[in-house]
DNA sequence: CAGTATCCCATCAGATACTG
DNA sequence: CAGTATCTGATGGGATACTG
């Protein structure tokens, strides 16, 4: 177990596979390294998280958040004033998750250009012409 | 520009959120993880595939194949024989893609057991005592 | 302010059956 | 062998209304 490579049938990495799927369901979502990133920055109250992930729903901002809470990732500060402040923060587990995640947030920033061109260039090869045959007999 | 921290309000960074979204949604899916990484050791037949992705339908792999190849991550080579033979193999950005998902695959393997003692910390405080009085008043 | 509680729907993915 | 086609249940997430 020298070398970690994670290739090959899934059968000889259980384990990884395992794991690569639970950070993935935990950061795959709509929200999570959006708040994640925000948060990388500092500590934000509620009200300032919603207004910093543009688009993100009451709902959706609690529901990431309790969850993110409960894996540790972060931590959260309810102070008993009127009315209530309550202040999220990452730990350091979850500012290592930010920085594994800027890795890959290299990687898109740097590839992403190469795959766009890629689909167009699918788009004109086989949606113009070659696949025809196949398209024509839709209904 | 010189710093690219993802940090902050998404309104900030709105292109690197784009980018990361879409490698999101590339990755964080159920299955391409699994056959990028399967095929990260070398060219595969179709039927190759599904025996070395254990619980892959015929559907997702179908699908999973195509998004792929439409992307330019792996090429697709069908010999006309009979039977009939298709040969996926990854492309130089496939690889690309599959080591900026080992670097994650490294952070999970090297934090999963921090994620899963804080999940069952939660448990025993949360669901056990503290917020009680929540849980009783259900229906 | 910082959440909960519901309703609702669009998309995802599994199972099954069929085909060049 | 390497797919395609169709149906269907699960679930993710938005909109809206209400609360301590």
């Amino acid at each position: 177990m020298a070398e970690r490579t994670l290739a090959g049938p899934c059968t000889a990495w259980p384990q990884d596979s395992a794991f690569i799927r639970e950070v993935l369901d935990r950061i795959g979502d709509k929200w999570t390294v959006l708040v994640i990133s925000t948060l990388g920055a500092g500590p934000l109250r509620y009200s300032d998280l919603q207004a910093s992930v543009p688009g993100i729903s009451q709902r959706m901002l609690t529901l990431t958040l309790k969850e993110l809470e409960r894996d540790g990732l972060l931590t959260r500060t309810a102070f008993p004033e009127v009315p209530p402040r309550v202040v999220y923060e990452l730990t350091d587990l979850g500012r290592s998750l930010h920085e594994a995640v800027l890795s890959l947030a290299g990687w898109a920033a740097g590839h992403h250009g190469e795959i766009a061109a890629h689909r167009r260039a699918h788009e004109e090869s086989g949606v113009g012409r070659a696949k025809t045959n196949q398209l024509l007999r839709k209904h």
